[in-house]
DNA sequence: CACTCCCGCCAATTA
DNA sequence: TAATTGGCGGGAGTG
């Protein structure tokens, strides 16, 4: 270490060197200086974060052991605090004091300086939450560890734990992808409704081990099996298969930390404690197995409660019990998802630290819309699922049978769960709690398990049905909602797509073409998708596919953009699992085929805010763009699913949220059902701020409908047809519109591809800006056959006018929302298909690095980002994205 | 003394 | 085989 640290302090600059370090910068002194006082006084910088630190590490010095190191590690440290480092000079003097010795010591980062919650703060410092689309953000482990003055094992320790959130994804050696928050809510609300299938019927019944018991006995059994089977349950629930690495084992840090945050979720109150937790985490052992076992986990756990505590996910209480008081933390974050993402985040604001987020994701999301900034998204989209699909082994598969680790090992949690549960019950019943802490809530909790627990009745389908099948059922779900990526995916897993849909002959497959709107006012642009189950049930193939490859042909061909897509995923994606998702496809399905028409309208008000909402799936191929997905992707298709599945159940409320939609997403969320698959159907849309020149254009697109409505036949079309709509503001008239291409192509993957390509259109449309906005829309509908008809037909007239109203109500809302950041300008549009031909442009993707990190999310600082990023990802990128871009999806 | 949790050995995996 | 990952637990810092 020392040498680094030296080698690096000496140079000093190196830090500097970095832009991000600027930070950095100060924390050398020290050492060059050992003797110097002032540097010393360094140390307090890293304190930035409280001003207390600085006597902290004052006092700390007081202990000689360290200076070698610690003054290297200072130098390090500098780094990150950098920024406060200057400050603290003054008091570094008077601390500084004494004796040398004294120096030393100061400088000597105390223990707390060199905590994992710092160093976790200090990394994620350095990145957006809110990335932009694009950018794909790659993060090199040896460059990150000594940036911050780290060895590397701590840095593992960071990294799986956010990776196990999806915050990042593993590329290859060294390397990461910053994914950033966008998919933190999808991640956590599949978290929580696997947790929920796991621990949560514990909760829920409390007492009712037995029931439990029994129900997990079944689940795991149904599950296992499944879980073998599939690897896409990964996608679905990285929860789970989050872990893919896992080969080593289940207890890895990553499948820990899933599952700790999964009863957080689950938890009523929100407050678990750690020993509890480590019970359940200890697969079996729930009465405390060893001591030693316990000790260790309990270790463990507070390596992964410290990351968490950075990313302002929980925090630390002190719950009183009967014995006395016990360290627990409690969730922070958010506690709904209602199916979008981002959004749920803002409710939890309190835990972010990052106050940006929120609109962070809202500026995204503007940004997204317009055209360029979509394009770049898309372009870093599919960069960034290279990133993820290279995971580990991108090619490879070995995740699944991780995953099925995890599923099993899911299953035993849910036991231990329960057991703790009920001892905590029990416990706690009585005790409760005092104060502060929260107890266990046990009474409540174990009974409110509010959310979701339920989830049945959506899930129902899924849950219940799955069952055998699914053990993952829930995942399933989830994994649907990574759909999203199946848009992108689409392209590229399209394979998938076909399948699902021959099976199913197209009920919902069909979904052919999402529709997309447009908003002038607002400047939004909403692309209303439908997608539904097809496109879900795609996507779960596909982004098995992608992932593994399953794909293959895409494999291959998309160089980055299946890999991104995988990545996107990803993670997830094991993918190899095409297998499984047939099944997952065929519920999905199911589920959407119901609601086909109806759906429309609701998700599409999440659309607004920038998230798309998970809605439609179709739509995520739209959210695809819009969202971009960028880096989530995954979560973004999360989402998607999640909508899909937990849609609401009103359809009304759906619409209603369409016209609010903007602002927020219904509430009822959560609860699926199968009344989802409505939603599914629905479009999604698409807000393309139109702001420049658009301004007054709006742009519709259906996709299902659209066809219909439109004119666009494109019901016949099975395979896609894209039609478009362009409403355009009064002033419209003037203003152009779409261009749907549609597309049959049989294929699906075509589609996909186009779709993909569509939307990159779009982007790059709006760069164009010129006034016209155009859309494109494109859907791929996969099937063909059923697709059309079905879900179109309702729909299809009625909605695009009836959206359309609302939407541009909302849109406008929406915009206020957000804009600031996006413009879009107005595009034009083109056609999807071709995927070259768009332009590929793009990508401009620049990593934001450093940059971002000390500013904070906000949209600005995004916006900054991409320009930055241009520089584009990486090595890969650019012509390797283009074609990701572009026929990425088409198979090479 | 209990709670935290840093540190780094060293095994499992990968490349 | 070398390098990367990451489980693991000793034991130190903190309150």
């Amino acid at each position: 270490e020392n040498i680094f640290d030296r080698s690096r302090m000496a140079p000093k600059t190196p830090i500097k060197n970095e832009p991000i370090d600027l930070s950095k910068q100060k924390g050398c002194t020290p050492e060059r200086n050992p003797i110097t006082p002032v540097k010393i006084i360094d140390r307090p910088q890293p304190d930035p974060w409280t001003p207390t630190a600085n006597l902290k590490m004052l006092v700390s010095a007081a202990s000689p052991d360290m200076r070698d190191r610690e003054k290297k590690k200072e130098l390090f440290r500098p780094i990150e605090n950098s920024e406060q480092s200057d400050t603290p000079d003054s008091l570094e003097y008077d601390i500084v004091d004494d004796s040398t010795v004294d120096e030393f010591e100061k400088q000597r980062p105390s223990r707390k300086q060199k905590s994992l919650g710092l160093l976790c703060q200090k990394f994620l410092a350095r990145y957006p939450n809110y990335p932009l689309s694009t950018e794909k953000t790659t993060i090199s482990l040896d460059e990150v560890a000594s940036i911050l003055g780290v060895e590397r094992r701590r840095i593992y320790d960071i990294v799986n734990v956010l990776e196990s959130l999806h915050l990042v994804s593993r590329v290859a050696k060294n390397q990461y992808c910053w994914h950033g928050r966008h998919n933190l809510s999808q991640t956590l609300k599949m978290l929580q409704e696997a947790g929920e299938l796991q621990y949560g019927e514990l909760m829920t019944s409390q007492h009712k081990e037995q029931d439990l018991e029994y129900k997990f006995g079944e689940q795991k059994k149904e599950t296992i099996p499944d879980s073998q089977d599939r690897p896409l349950l990964e996608f679905s629930e990285p929860d789970c298969s989050s872990a893919s690495a896992n080969s080593r084992k289940d207890k890895s840090l990553r499948i820990m930390s899933q599952k700790f945050v999964m009863l957080f979720l689950v938890s009523k109150t929100k407050i678990v404690t750690l020993d509890i937790a480590a019970k359940i985490l200890i697969e079996e052992t729930q009465d405390t197995v060893d001591h030693s076992k316990f000790k260790t986990k309990v270790r463990r756990l507070y390596d992964i409660a410290n990351v968490l505590t950075s990313l302002g996910l929980i925090k630390k209480v002190h719950v009183t019990e009967e014995r006395g008081r016990k360290p627990a933390f409690k969730w922070i974050g958010p506690v709904e998802f209602p199916g979008k993402t981002d959004e749920l985040r803002g409710h939890s604001p309190t835990s972010d630290p990052l106050p940006g987020t929120q609109r962070g994701a809202c500026a995204q999301y503007q940004a997204s819309t317009t055209g360029k900034q979509r394009f770049t998204r898309h372009a870093s989209f599919n960069n960034a699922q290279p990133c993820e699909a290279a995971r580990r082994k991108v090619s490879s598969e070995p995740n699944s049978p991780r995953q099925e680790r995890q599923d099993e090992n899911c299953s035993k949690m849910i036991n231990l769960a329960a057991v703790c549960r009920q001892k905590i019950e029990e416990d706690t019943g009585n005790k409760a709690c005092d104060t502060e802490t929260i107890l266990n809530s046990s009474k409540n909790s174990n009974i409110t398990l509010p959310f979701s627990l339920l989830p049945v009745p959506g899930d129902s389908d899924f849950c219940v049905n799955p069952l055998p099948q699914a053990v993952f059922p829930v995942v399933q779900a989830d994994v649907p909602s990574f759909s999203f990526p199946v848009g992108i995916s689409g392209q590229a897993s399209h394979p998938s797509m076909p399948a699902a849909p021959k099976t199913e002959n197209g009920k919902p497959t069909l979904v052919p073409n999402q529709p997309f709107l447009c908003f002038p006012s607002s400047s939004l642009f909403m692309l209303c998708g439908g997608l539904q189950e097809n496109n879900l049930s795609e996507t779960l193939p596909t982004s098995g596919e992608v992932g593994n490859r399953s794909a293959e042909a895409q494999a291959a061909a998309p160089p980055t953009g299946c890999q991104k897509r995988s990545s996107h995923k990803c993670s997830s994606p094991s993918a190899p699992v095409d297998d499984e998702e047939p099944a997952a496809k065929k519920q999905t399905l199911e589920q959407s085929d119901l609601p086909l028409s109806l759906v429309v309208p609701k998700k599409p008000s999440e659309s607004p805010k920038a998230e798309p909402s998970p809605g439609s799936r179709c739509s995520s191929a739209v959210h695809l763009e819009t969202n971009c997905l960028d880096l989530a992707s995954p979560a973004a298709a999360e989402a998607a699913n999640k909508e899909s599945t937990k849609p609401l159940d009103c359809q009304e409320q759906e619409k209603q949220s369409q016209n609010k939609d903007t602002d927020e997403p219904p509430p009822g969320n959560e609860h699926i059902t199968k009344e989802n698959a409505h939603q599914p159907f629905q479009p999604q849309y698409l807000y393309v701020k139109p702001t420049a020149g658009l301004s007054s254009f709006n742009f519709l697109f259906s996709a299902n409908q659209a066809p219909g409505a439109i004119g666009l036949a494109a019901n016949q079309l099975p395979s896609l047809s894209v039609p478009c709509v362009m409403v355009p503001s009064a002033a419209l008239a003037s203003f152009p519109l779409v261009c749907s291409p549609s597309f049959t192509s049989p294929l699906s993957p075509v589609l996909d591809g186009s779709f993909s390509a569509a939307a990159s259109t779009n982007f790059s449309m709006s760069s164009l800006a010129s006034t016209t906005p155009v859309f494109i829309s494109t859907t791929a509908v996969v099937t063909p056959k059923v697709s059309p008809a079905p879900s179109v037909d309702p729909q299809q007239p009625a909605h695009p006018a009836l959206h359309l109203s609302p939407v541009l109500t909302r849109s406008c809302s929406a915009v206020k929302l957000d804009s600031p950041m996006c413009m879009g300008h107005p595009v034009t549009l083109l056609k999807l298909q071709q995927p070259s031909s768009a332009p590929l442009t793009p990508k401009s993707i620049r990593p934001a690095h450093h940059e971002a990190f000390f500013k904070t999310p906000g949209s600005l600082g995004d916006s900054v980002a991409w320009k930055k990023n241009e520089g584009n990802q990486t090595r890969n990128a650019s012509s390797v994205q283009r074609r990701l871009e572009i026929s990425s999806t088409s198979p090479d």
